[in-house]
DNA sequence: ACAAAGTACCTGCCTAGGCAGACATTGCCT
DNA sequence: AGGCAATGTCTGCCTAGGCAGGTACTTTGT
């Protein structure tokens, strides 16, 4: 364990990981939106239809793990993708609990049609880093991220100790 | 403007500065709700809370800047901090618009006890990373949020010209 | 073979936040 | 002075997501 990086003098909101992410967050959520608004689809709608298109998940509660998300909330969500006719749900022959998701012909149009709006979006919004800035930036929230899934995988471990 | 970063090859979400965000987003929201937890108080609660101590923001408007949040839900927000007597509204004399807000000893007390928690947990998640990526990162992050901010306000801009 | 645990899915209930609208007040501009 | 936009606050209404519970199915252990 190297020696902390916070102390009481530097700790503060515009230094802190937590607010720059909550508020870049918010802010790409709302251009997010924007950019799909049209079609009336969501940023995680979105996502859902790419991770089933790119075979990342093809069940309710694999997107819900990968989204970080409750299940029942993507359930309901898959609902309107299923109800819109961009993705169809089928029960699983081999695991009868399963419902497989596939993209229709729509959805893949859809999917197709929004992915350079988006890049076309983050392309404009890192105009002024250089590709070395970008691929250091994603490497170290990469890490983050990672340090952050064990982190609460041993508070997961901690409290499962405490109840046994 | 430097040649685009994202090109249909490298676009894929584990490479997307938008689903690392909302995954670190939701992690983050997990860790930092269960500290706070027996105190019942939430992240942006205390957001609020240390915002209105540091004199970042001492009205409703202010801190819906702040946070980026819609300033009715503020208003609610506000409501229960008052509600548990952890700050004061107070009609300010000069501009009868405005309620600035205070804190209580009791909120003094809370912001200072919870400050030390929120540290420990961000140097936990930090330990493999040396102080100079932890800078690196905050950097990168803040001109993010920056560029952000600018590309939101040229979309309304440009909205706004649409409809006049 | 069978009980127990785990997994997938779905449903009701609750809360936080966005949106639109109302009101009071202020500042600006003619 | 008087109209009018802008700002701060607050209130209903709506939606997305978390939580808890219930059912169906599968895996594991005895």
């Amino acid at each position: 364990m190297s020696r902390p990086f916070y102390h009481f003098e530097n700790f503060e909101a515009r230094n802190s990981l937590g607010y720059l992410n909550k508020r870049l967050f918010t802010l790409i959520s709302q251009a997010v939106e924007e950019i799909f608004a049209d079609q009336e689809l969501s940023f995680v709608q979105w996502v859902a239809l790419v991770s089933v298109r790119d075979d990342v998940a093809d069940t309710c509660a694999g997107i819900a793990r990968h989204l970080g998300h409750d299940s029942g909330a993507t359930t309901r969500m898959i609902d309107q993708l299923e109800r819109r006719g961009l993705l169809t749900r089928n029960r699983c022959k081999t695991d009868r609990r399963v419902v497989r998701l596939g993209l229709t012909a729509q959805g893949r149009a859809v999917a197709k049609a929004m992915t350079p709006r988006v890049m076309t979006f983050w392309n404009a919004v890192l105009k002024d880093f250089s590709h070395a800035e970008t691929t250091q930036l994603i490497a170290l929230l990469t890490r983050l991220l990672a340090s952050m899934e064990r982190e609460v995988a041993d508070q997961k471990n901690g409290e499962q100790e405490e109840t046994a």
